[in-house]
DNA sequence: AATAATAACATGTATATACAAGTAATTAAT
DNA sequence: ATTAATTACTTGTATATACATGTTATTATT
């Protein structure tokens, strides 16, 4: 009796992008579904995950594979690994992680953020981004530019000005931005994929414009962030200044 | 004609530690080396970086231990790397790396960074470390504590608190930690190294200690930062509380 | 019973290989 | 001459394999 046994390919697709073909990459689904599982207690804190190779079997891949998941893992602070032990599960990591590549929104999850659009997104010109030079083409283009105050539990916490290249987004500047994160945004209807940034982090008195968003008096410290972030399209960067105020949360990050 | 060709294991050593034999990895050979080519313009901003390929020739490795090397250099902001291109040299990353893994000497360079010891290395007590809890073993061995203030440019820009477990660290506390990175001593003498952790970061306005170290007025804000970090023993974290005057240096950090 | 050696199993490092997919220059066709 | 197809070369993903090294429980020895 001969057996045709046929391996089928699969490619798995987020709920949240359906409307385009793509093919994730095997440790990427690997790493969303451990974060998954950490984040809702299957794997839970002090407890160690399972071996490397019980991982290899369960999701039907090679150690290399597994590694490279889990390496993300360790690095957003999700596991820690011991050599000859095993992994440790540290749960999701605390504080407001805006430090790290997830936008605000998944970072300290959607029930506690709130977002009120205080400037609705409008083309501008622009010569310069905060502290970050932009390119001629660039500042042909110009940008389309928004601020936003966020609330954690109701509080005032981030006031955020985003800038971005104005360069064929249709209907961008319609969208409501309300409560709803600008990274899936420009994920889910235009493909771009946030990879990265470089930031600069600094400690600044709270001008007027914050005093009254923020409700804080004269003198009232604030962190400062300019960031700016790379995308998965070459020469396409996404820029933003976000004001802190950390009086009763304050940011986390790992290194 | 018969030729025996041996292939020799070399083992690099540091320079600086070679007070103990240790087998470093062969990709953190190759990192450290195209790192410092980046750093010493050997490979110039803007320019490729050999190709895998090439860099498997150079260094008679395989692929795999490369592109773990260069890993370590797309996050730390060394090179850009592009799907078909190649990888672009960033250069040596700007602003005060103080987010990332080295230490602040090492970050910014020792020519522009002096150090100033306030309170000299001394045991002491302790019951939690800032923000972070101590586990009972912490708490029974105490604690070297120390003060210091650092220059950038003769100018005083940052003040730290450093809390390390008392255990088994002989003669640390009588060490000149005068212009010494605290973690190359630690590497060095002790064969410790910090291999990541984790941080708070937040806005608070100076105290009076800090007016009088940073010549600043009162309601001048600070940057601060409780760190936590891990080393390769085990259970053996070093604390540390940062602070730092963001009026003419800024953090720089990547994510 | 206490200790030392062993085995089983965990992660860490490294090789060798294959193909997919993006980029750029070359070549062939129009 | 311009355009389209080919190619050569780049990084990205994935497999299969081997051995090193650290941890823990078991087994054998004393």
């Amino acid at each position: 009796m001969i057996f045709f046994v046929t391996f089928v390919r699969c490619y798995f697709f987020s709920v949240m992008d359906m409307d385009k073909v793509s093919k994730i990459p095997t440790y990427r689904i690997v790493y969303e579904t451990i974060r998954k599982h950490i984040q809702e207690e299957v794997y839970k804190q002090g407890t160690l995950l399972p071996s490397e190779n019980d991982l290899c079997v369960l999701y039907r891949v090679t150690r290399p594979t597994i590694r490279k998941a889990l390496d993300s893992l360790v690095n957003e602070g999700y596991i820690k690994k011991h050599q000859g032990k095993g992994s440790i599960v540290m749960g999701a990591p605390k504080g407001i992680g805006i430090l790290s590549i997830t936008g605000t929104t998944s970072a300290i999850g959607q029930d506690f953020l709130k977002t009120k659009i205080v400037v609705k997104p409008e083309v501008r010109n622009w010569t310069n981004a905060f502290t970050f030079r932009l390119s001629d083409r660039e500042k042909e283009l110009g940008c389309i530019y928004m601020e936003r105050l966020r609330y954690v539990n109701s509080k005032p916490v981030f006031y955020d000005i985003t800038m971005i290249p104005n360069l064929n987004l249709p209907r961008f500047t319609s969208r409501s931005f309300e409560n709803k994160s600008l990274f899936d945004i420009l994920r889910k209807y235009y493909q771009i994929e946030i990879r990265g940034g470089e930031q600069q982090i600094m400690a600044r008195n709270a001008d007027k414009t914050l005093q009254k968003y923020f409700g804080v008096t004269k003198g009232h410290p604030v962190l400062q962030l300019n960031r700016r972030m790379e995308t998965n399209r070459v020469d396409f960067y996404v820029y933003s200044q976000v004001f802190c105020n950390t009086d009763e949360y304050v940011l986390y990050g790992r290194f």
